[in-house]
DNA sequence: CATTTATTGCAACATAGTTGCAATAATTTA
DNA sequence: TAAATTATTGCAACTATGTTGCAATAAATG
């Protein structure tokens, strides 16, 4: 039988604050946003699951920077590529993901593709003004 | 007057190993691969003045792990977009730069591209046989 | 309400990256 | 070639980020 899921106080906390944040969210952004109230392992247990059941997904920045984001748009619960870009804006900082297609690239011969991470950096829709 | 540039033991030994990988590199391989004949900081310092000079580029993985290569294709010294796709091999681990065109993205109106990264995770040519 | 076991907190650890400062050594200049 | 200049290095110390084991806690199930 497969492993049960339960929600606990913190989980859900962090849920909240990754479905009402605008944009996606470290580790460090989301523990020190809990006010410290639950230890800094259980947020990262706590986002391991949430990825672990397709709940969320992990971005990482140009930089190496990794942040966390729901996955809202995706749908049913299913393991899938997030073939979508992430957008990190150099102004505010805030990462976004854009439900662009991502265009197809043509690889060397024999390269096979697997999945593809695209991060554009810019600047985002309310800082360019 | 512009700082002057010194070639050094460490920072040959790095660029050596550089130019002679098949694969980028990350600063623990390298310091590894050094012997630790040389300070750890002393490589990241290396390394952050190679990229200075732009004889090398920093390349972060979809993981968020950061490697280095040097930029053999881009020409003169001057600073540039590497626009160019980063491949990961799933199997073998290795990552290099693949001189494939990034098509082209289109973003929402207002959103202003800066600039792409774009890696690939897959089968390289070697391991997929 | 009792049982099961997923989840948490804590301690301890591992890796990655940064900074200040005194000592060293690559260039430049005399 | 020797002296002066200053880029570079090594060391110590620190911060940030991520992981693991284990005992204690608390959801969910019956």
């Amino acid at each position: 039988m497969t492993k049960q899921v339960r929600n606990t106080a913190a989980k859900t906390a962090v849920m909240e604050m990754l479905s009402q944040s605008s944009t996606a969210l470290s580790h460090g952004e989301i523990y020190q946003s809990l006010a410290e109230t639950c230890d800094r392992v259980t947020v990262y247990r706590i986002l391991d699951r949430l990825i672990e059941e397709g709940v969320a997904h992990r971005i990482a920045l140009s930089d190496g920077t990794v942040k966390y984001a729901l996955c809202e748009q995706c749908g049913d619960g299913h393991h899938h590529a997030h073939s979508h870009l992430h957008f990190n804006c150099v102004l505010c900082g805030g990462v976004s993901c854009l439900e662009v297609e991502i265009p197809h690239v043509q690889l060397p011969r024999k390269y096979k593709m697997h999945d593809v991470s695209l991060v554009v950096n810019g600047l985002c829709a309310a800082c360019n003004s």
